[in-house]
DNA sequence: CACGAGACCTGTTCGC
DNA sequence: TGCGAACAGGTCTCGT
């Protein structure tokens, strides 16, 4: 489910308290782990003696990893597919689908409620163990538009591929990889290494447009679930198929391409 | 290194 | 109405 914009709204939430109060500062009195595969490490004995007592002191984004710093160690979440964070009272029930619940001290809790249980959590005293791996922030300013084209230039992948590379690019999903090309006017099975360097430069003020716009919008809610982003009312080209392009007007067509469901205006998106 | 297929999961929607 | 297929915001591993 969640992308960049959907994974940094949901952490905003977290640390300013909006819709729910705010989880900063809360010591955690116990943990309840409802679905052994949802915790990555360490071992659930390991993990259920140690993340008790820790107090959460940051709530941040790293990719579409939310990263809690704790008193002593960091809790990394992926949501995956169907991830989503509730905080509601500690009393109350737990869901269907609630893969770890942490009860704090004050009567409150934070649920990880994931349905496809492909979501992971961590807990680790080295979190770039984890996170290590992963490309630039593309909202880092730090990524010049000269470097952003040096990168693609030293691959020879095809566009759409390389951009869901978390290795490459850390942040993008399905959605926002459509919207960008959309925008940039670049067709997803162009390789990497033809762009110009005017062409790199477009498609990382793409990216960069649509991520604000995402959050902006507090995400997009495409779900049964809503979580009050609306972003998906904004969409040019995911999940349009058959409905005008917003550029041109004619009607844009979905294929698929690395196994991955994508949208495209075929005259504004030219393949070359 | 690049790429495709299959796996991990559950739920909804589509086509017959 | 019923039922199987296809599909879903992600990533990992294995084979060529």
């Amino acid at each position: 489910m969640p992308e960049l914009p959907e994974v940094e709204t949901i952490a905003r939430n977290l640390r300013e308290g909006r819709g729910s109060p705010s989880i900063l500062d809360r010591r955690i009195r116990a943990a309840d782990l409802r679905w052994r595969r949802t915790l990555a490490e360490p071992s659930r004995a390991e993990f259920l003696r140690r993340v008790v007592g820790q107090r959460i002191r940051t709530v941040g984004r790293r990719a579409k990893f939310l990263r809690l710093d704790l008193t002593r160690d960091t809790l990394l979440i992926h949501l995956r597919m169907s991830g989503d964070l509730h905080v509601r009272p500690s009393a109350q029930p737990p869901a269907p689908h609630d893969r770890l619940v942490l009860h704090f001290e004050d009567g409150l809790a934070l649920a990880f409620h994931d349905t496809r249980k492909f979501g992971r959590v961590w807990l680790t005293d080295d979190p770039d163990h984890v996170l290590g791996n992963l490309g630039p922030e593309p909202l880092d300013p730090a990524l010049t538009a000269a470097r952003f084209a040096q990168m693609l230039r030293a691959r020879h992948r095809l566009l759409k591929p390389l951009l869901l590379d978390q290795t490459f690019l850390a942040g993008l999903g399905n959605i926002y990889t459509d919207e960008a090309l959309h925008l940039a006017r670049l067709h997803p099975l162009q390789s990497s290494d033809t762009l110009t360097e005017e062409q790199a430069a477009t498609l990382l003020r793409a990216i960069r447009s649509v991520l604000r716009a995402g959050i902006r919008s507090h995400g997009a809610s495409i779900d049964w679930v809503y979580r009050g982003g609306d972003f998906q009312n904004h969409f040019r080209a995911y999940g349009r198929a058959g409905q005008p392009c917003p550029t041109c007007g004619r009607p844009i067509r979905r294929l698929t391409v690395g196994q991955r469901g994508t949208h495209i205006c075929p005259a504004c998106q030219r393949l070359r």
